[in-house]
DNA sequence: TATGCGTGGCC
DNA sequence: TGGCCAAGCAT
């Protein structure tokens, strides 16, 4: 096991990839590049990171802007509620612990949207901790190096993963170690077509040795994903430079605490109705969008409408282009107000 | 434990 | 072209 170790290190040391997150051991900084790489890949984040922190650089900053500004900072990054779990999260370390992101580890696990592995990777990258993490890249690696043919998801596997990756953090550079291990499945031990021939442990890999290294880790399968049609109103006020959209926040699952244009299933009226706005609507869309997330399919006709009066609330106000920057909005929204004004 | 949550890139 | 993702988390 301890060559393991060494040689990810040695090769951590020679191959590893320049990223901005890798130039600080700020605690805060770790956890905002941790959260957006979830599920997330690294190119996508980069400038995203990089923007946050020039507008949220510390604790205090975030904790005190209100969340329209966090979204905007988020938006096109997409599952928005880590980004509103990660203002609650730096909310609670300003009032709770002074604004230093807790060393102690039940007490950063306790923090919203800080799960086992964004609780690890903070610990170890930022406070030099000998604690573990499994993320997908590091589940796909110790699958194959320990032939571990169990199907990834269940609570036996996860187990297992957590205790084989115990195992192998403890000893000097924990932190760079872990980034090793998730460095090495995102360069080298990818899904498909992986490039065993410039893999640093070859030697100790029990896949590679049995030819079954394309075989692991078994996934389990993906429910294919839902169809939904609806009906959006792009319902406009003013016109040139001065028109208004109108849109409203929702704090639904989907596109939680986003703004976007009123929406229903099938049913435009109905969109405007649910959104308490008063408007002619058009009798036929102007165009139709396409959006694909991982469980759903959205197929989206787009209606105009003009509302020349409309009480304001939190949930429910008119913007210019201008206004659209300060606040987060999706990317199905982006399309759709794309597809109406053509850019 | 299973499911839902966004987006863009890849082959 | 479309299926398959990519440094998870909460419920």
């Amino acid at each position: 096991m301890p060559a393991i170790r060494q040689k990810l290190l040695d090769w951590y040391d020679e191959a590893g990839r320049d990223l901005p997150w890798r130039h600080t051991r700020d605690p805060y900084a770790v956890w905002v590049s941790e959260v957006m790489l979830q599920q997330t890949r690294v190119e996508t984040v980069i400038p995203y990171y990089q923007r946050f922190l020039e507008s949220f650089p510390t604790p205090q900053a975030l904790a005190e802007a209100d969340e329209d500004a966090v979204l905007s900072c988020w938006s096109g990054l997409g599952y928005y509620r880590r980004a509103r779990l990660l203002h609650a999260g730096v909310r609670e370390v300003v009032a709770q612990y002074g604004g230093k992101v807790p060393e102690d580890a039940d007490a950063r696990r306790a923090l919203p949207g800080v799960g086992r592995y964004t609780a690890g990777a903070i610990g170890s990258i930022a406070f030099d901790k000998e604690e573990p993490i499994v993320d997908g890249n590091v589940t796909r690696v110790l699958a194959r190096l320990l032939r571990i043919e169990t199907q990834v998801g269940t609570s036996a596997t996860t187990k297992r993963l957590w205790s084989e990756a115990a195992q192998l953090v403890p000893g000097e550079r924990p932190g760079d170690f872990n980034q090793a291990l998730m460095e090495l499945g995102a360069m080298i031990c990818t899904p498909k077509r992986p490039r065993c021939d410039s893999c640093p442990v070859t030697e100790q890999c029990e896949a590679l040795a049995r030819g079954e290294v394309e075989r692991l880790p078994v996934k389990r399968e993906r429910r294919p994903p839902t169809e939904v049609d609806l009906a959006a109103v792009v319902a406009t006020r003013g016109r040139g430079a001065d028109r208004q959209v109108w849109l409203v926040k929702g704090n639904q699952p989907l596109f939680g605490g986003l703004w976007g244009v009123p929406m229903a299933e099938d049913n435009a009226r109905a969109a405007l109705t649910e959104a308490g706005l008063r408007a002619r609507l058009a009798s036929a869309p102007v165009g139709e969008v396409e959006h694909v997330l991982t469980h759903r399919r959205l197929r989206v006709d787009v209606y105009r409408a003009s509302a020349a009066q409309g009480s304001e609330s939190d949930t429910r106000r008119p913007f210019t282009i201008e206004d659209l920057e300060k606040v987060g909005i999706s990317t199905l929204t982006r399309k759709v107000l794309a597809a109406t004004f053509r850019g």
